[in-house]
DNA sequence: ACACTTTCCGTAAACGTTTTCGAAAGGGCG
DNA sequence: CGCCCTTTCGAAAACGTTTACGGAAAGTGT
């Protein structure tokens, strides 16, 4: 069924039909509820490629989800609850949603290259940026509207949209020190990833600020898993002077990190303070429970769905949000032994 | 850039220009290796509305994701992987793979309608299938090739790819058997799904086979979480009898599993013989490493690929496929106490 | 009765691509 | 040199839709 058939079904022309349906004006209202009652009974929906092809955008917005970070394999539905969120407000202004995998084993700028050259959406939203990352070099030198859902080292100014890694590690380092915590180590992912250039130059910052030794071991690489975080914690006990707080920048790693004090006979809180960024609800599983950021998550997908109409619509400024990390202290957090 | 600028560029017609992009005869060499070196230069590639329009098909593949179901948000990237294998099984073919988030706040039947009336994949993959499944009449009434990866209740024959539950059941039940515990408790998603059917259907044929009481109190309903499977083992002790092996459908409820036991001073394999279904990466962490299933994922990913690419070529016959799920025994599979 | 506006609808072009058809050019052969 | 066949290309239609434009009918005011 397309509008040819509904208009012959119809005895109008497919012009009218069309502007009936679009709600343009030239038609009456009669005819227009006729149309419409037809187009709902026969199962009409405008071809997706014609109308794409004569208008010049698709009414779509892709996500690039690398399907190869470790982001997007978070323990909980991290990702889908914000992709749930951004698909509700697009929804609501006439856009779709399509999530593109960028798959581990190609090379992400072709993919994206691709994506862009095929004009197959209007705007496209990329995920786990790294420090240098050259897919933000591509998109500015293309026509298609971007926005970045993570920041990168580049100067220049684009869209971005990212969780305020330095609010959360102020909050947490003051808290600790407050507390009289002086060494205080945290965990970073590999340098690649933009992440841990912002966590390592707060982490510098506030221990200048705060009066802390900057201990550069204190800063670890870890995996983002069960495992890194247990590696982390026995990697840490087995110091001469272990540090007597910790802050984690990936949650799983708190399962890993409470189950490493346990097996030493330590307990969280009391012989390690621990803090971890995001509170996914699986982590509630751990007791006692942990510090953590309860961000909002819907908030954040919505916002990045507006933001990524206001890049589609090249209005100004451009985004440059740092998304609230409110830290909640609980018990895993206390002073020093 | 269009094919007129890339044709215009190199003095040609635009037919030709796309002749020689496409493979087609009736174009020299000479010319064809002029028009590809001047498309890779030009950053050419074809408008994906214009070739869908002309073509009548979009040489994609949309996977529709249930955002609200649980086992999209399992705990490793289950899905993210089958994804990535498909992803290039298909892309091997020429196909492009999109993920269509379908909203948990929408109707899931709504949002297929409007993708095959807007005619916006070639096939359609449909995931967390539910006992009796709206969506499956209606791509049946429709003329949309489509997958199913889990099957419904339905008699009448479709492509479908599901885990071989039946054989998963059938080989844990068996091997328990095989050891002499008598009282088996399993879990259960929630009724509406599919899996719970087959579970439920299989576990009084096992009971039935291997000449075991048939206790539906056995049959525990439990949340796809860690805290499913605390509350399945704490509910499961507080018996005057409590069952002496545990079989889970969903991989997280071990890491709630082994809590609750070790909370009860009890360990699993001695007290509590425990298997789960799939091996997830994270699963490695707990201790004893817990009888599983060895998917392999990246070949269920390649066979999804290859039956959808079966289905749109309409070849017949049609899938029905239980994906193997071998189990490998571990020492939290021991005899009863 | 007339001119003028308004309302409503049909016609046709355009979006970028593929594909059919025909035609021009070149080569082989009598 | 004429004929036929092959190779190579251009012209044009078609896919489904939107939209600019024109025109018919109806209404409004003198």
């Amino acid at each position: 069924m397309n509008i040819k058939g509904l208009a012959q079904a119809l005895g109008l022309s497919i012009g009218t039909v069309s502007r009936a349906l679009n709600d343009k004006p030239d038609v009456s209202e009669a005819t227009r509820k006729r149309v419409l009652d037809a187009a709902v009974k026969l199962g009409y929906s405008a071809n997706a490629s014609g109308r794409s092809l004569r208008r010049g955008r698709t009414q779509t917005v892709a996500v690039v989800l690398e399907t190869g970070q470790a982001d997007v394999r978070a323990g909980d539905a991290f990702f889908m609850r914000i992709i749930d969120a951004m698909q509700d407000t697009l929804a609501a202004h006439g856009y779709d949603l399509i999530i593109l995998p960028s798959n581990s084993s190609g090379d992400p700028t072709a993919f994206l290259k691709r994506i862009m050259a095929r004009g197959m959406a209007d705007a496209i939203v990329i995920t786990a940026t790294l420090a240098d990352d050259p897919r933000l070099k591509l998109l500015m030198s293309g026509h298609v509207p971007f926005l970045s859902f993570g920041r990168t080292q580049t100067t220049r100014d684009y869209a971005w949209v990212d969780l305020d890694f330095e609010g959360f590690l102020w909050r947490a380092m003051q808290a600790l020190a407050d507390l009289g915590h002086r060494d205080i180590a945290i965990t970073v992912p590999p340098n690649n990833s933009n992440i841990a250039v912002i966590l390592r130059e707060t982490y510098e910052a506030c221990c200048a600020q705060l009066g802390l030794p900057h201990d550069p071991d204190l800063v670890q690489v870890a995996e983002h898993s069960e495992f890194g975080g247990a590696a982390v914690v026995r990697s840490l006990l087995a110091r001469p002077h272990p540090p007597t707080a910790l802050v984690l920048n990936y949650e799983m790693m708190a399962f890993g990190a409470y189950s490493a004090l346990r097996d030493a006979g330590l307990a969280p809180g009391r012989d390690l303070s621990l803090i971890t960024l995001r509170r996914s609800r699986q982590l509630r599983f751990l007791e006692p429970v942990v510090a953590a950021c309860d961000i909002d998550v819907e908030g954040l997908g919505r916002t990045l769905a507006t933001e990524t109409l206001r890049v589609i619509h090249a209005q100004h400024p451009s985004a440059a949000i740092r998304w609230p990390t409110p830290l909640t202290l609980t018990s895993s957090v206390g002073p020093p032994r």
